[in-house]
DNA sequence: ACTGCCGGATGACAGATGTCATACGTCGAC
DNA sequence: GTCGACGTATGACATCTGTCATCCGGCAGT
C-alpha cells in the first residue's frame, strides 16, 4: 500500500466550497476524491459504497452534523480515517469530534496546504489538531450543561417564549424557566440570549 | 482583448476556502487569479496594484464586508467587474450588493461551475443573480428599520441588557426600549431575540 | 408655513423573565 | 442502601422587557 493513491470522501454542504476543495485535493498526485456528499446523513452509505481511505467531514451540514457522521463511520467502518473540518474553531466541537473518533480537526481558516497534509498524516496513523484550539478545549473543560438544559437552551435560541418552549418540549413553564436559570448560572451570564451566545461560541449547543 | 486571460482578484477570509476557490478557477484556461486577500479593507489597494478585470468578493470578512469593498472599488475603479459571493442567501445582502455596484451575486451553495460562468458573463457585460433570491429581495421590500433602530438591534444581538445598551450607545434606557419596541413591531415579532434573528435572516442587520 | 418622520426622552403599566426554596421520583455510584 | 445528580414541578418574588401615550427639536418635502 505504499504507492496507491489515497481515496477521499468529501462531505460539505456548500457545493461551491465542496467542489473547490475537491479541485484543491485533485492537484495532489497521491490523492483522489472518490465521492462527494452534501448531507451528513449520506456519509455512511457513501463510505460503504466507495472503498474510502479518508473521510473529510464538514461539521455544519443538513441531515446530520459531520461529528455525528464521524461517529457512525467510526463505528461501522473503523479503518476509515476521519478528518473533521469546520468554519468555527469552537473548543467544544474539537472535544466532540475527538470523542466521535476523529483523527484530525482542521479549521477552514488554516492554510490550504494543511488539508492534504492532514489527509496524509492521518493515513500514516498520526493525529492532527490545532494546538491553540486543543489548549482552549482543555481550558474550557467539558460542557457543564445537562442534556435537558442544552435542549431547552437550543430551543430558546430562536427567540421562542417560555410558553412556546414549554409546549414544544412538553414541560411546564416553570420547569423551562428553571432549566434556563441554571444554564444561565452555569455559563455565568445574565440572560438566555447571552447564554445562547456563549454556549454557541464554546460549541456546547 | 478577445483572447487575453481574465485577471481575477479573490477576497475571502478563510484561507482554505480562498485557496480552494483559487484552485478551482485555476482549472479554467481563460482565468487567472492574480491576487488574493483575506480582509475587506485590503481589497481596494490590491485592486489598484494588480490590473484586475474581475473582483470576487466574499461578504463576511474582517476589516470591511465584501459589500463595502465593492462600493469602494466601484467608486474608484469603475471598470472592474464585481462578483459578490456569500454563504448566506439573504435578500437584504443582494439588495445592498446591487446598490454597491455589484454585477453578480452568487451563493456558495450554487454549483461550482457557476463561478467561472459568472466571471465570464460579468466581463461580457451581463449581470448574474439568482432569480429565487431576486424574487425574495423584491418581495421583502426595503429594510424597514431606521439607522438607529438597526444600531440598537445590532448592539442587542449579543444579549446585552437595556442598561448596557443605553450606556454603550449614550441613550436613556427608555429610548433603547422604544427603539427595540418599534423594531419588534416593524418585523412583526414578539421580542428582541426574534427581531435579531429575523433581521439577520433578511440581511437587514 | 405646515406636515411628517426621525432622534431622543419620560412615565405608567402589563406581562415575561430570572431567582430561590422546596419537593418528589429515578437512577447510578460507592 | 444511602447519596448525589438529574428531570420535573410549584409558588413567590424581584426585575427586566415591551407597549403606549405623550412630549420636544430638527429637518425634508410640499
Amino acid at each position: 500500500m505504499t504507492s496507491r493513491t489515497i481515496k477521499v470522501l468529501l462531505a460539505e454542504d456548500q457545493s461551491m466550497v465542496r467542489e473547490a476543495l475537491a479541485a484543491l485535493l485533485g492537484l495532489e498526485d497521491d490523492i483522489e476524491v472518490v465521492a462527494q456528499v452534501a448531507r451528513g446523513d449520506e456519509v455512511l452509505t457513501a463510505a460503504r459504497d466507495h472503498d474510502v481511505d479518508v473521510a473529510l467531514l464538514d461539521i455544519e451540514m443538513p441531515g446530520a452534523t459531520g461529528i455525528e457522521a464521524a461517529a457512525q463511520v467510526h463505528k461501522e467502518l473503523p479503518t476509515i480515517k476521519l478528518v473533521v473540518l469546520t468554519t468555527f474553531g469552537r473548543p467544544g466541537y474539537l472535544r466532540s469530534a475527538m470523542e466521535a473518533g476523529a483523527d484530525a480537526f482542521l479549521v477552514k481558516d488554516a492554510p490550504a496546504a494543511q488539508l492534504a497534509e492532514a489527509v496524509r498524516k492521518v493515513l500514516a496513523g498520526e493525529r492532527v489538531i490545532d494546538p491553540t484550539l486543543a489548549a482552549a478545549a482543555l481550558a474550557d473543560g467539558a460542557n457543564p450543561l445537562t442534556d435537558r438544559e442544552r435542549e431547552v437552551l437550543r430551543a430558546a435560541a430562536d427567540g421562542s417564549t417560555n410558553a412556546e418552549l414549554a409546549a414544544a418540549l412538553h414541560l411546564s413553564q416553570g420547569t423551562v424557566r428553571n432549566y434556563l436559570s441554571t444554564a444561565i448560572q452555569k455559563l455565568a451570564v445574565r440572560n438566555r440570549a447571552e447564554a445562547v451566545r456563549i454556549a454557541r461560541e464554546k460549541g456546547w449547543l
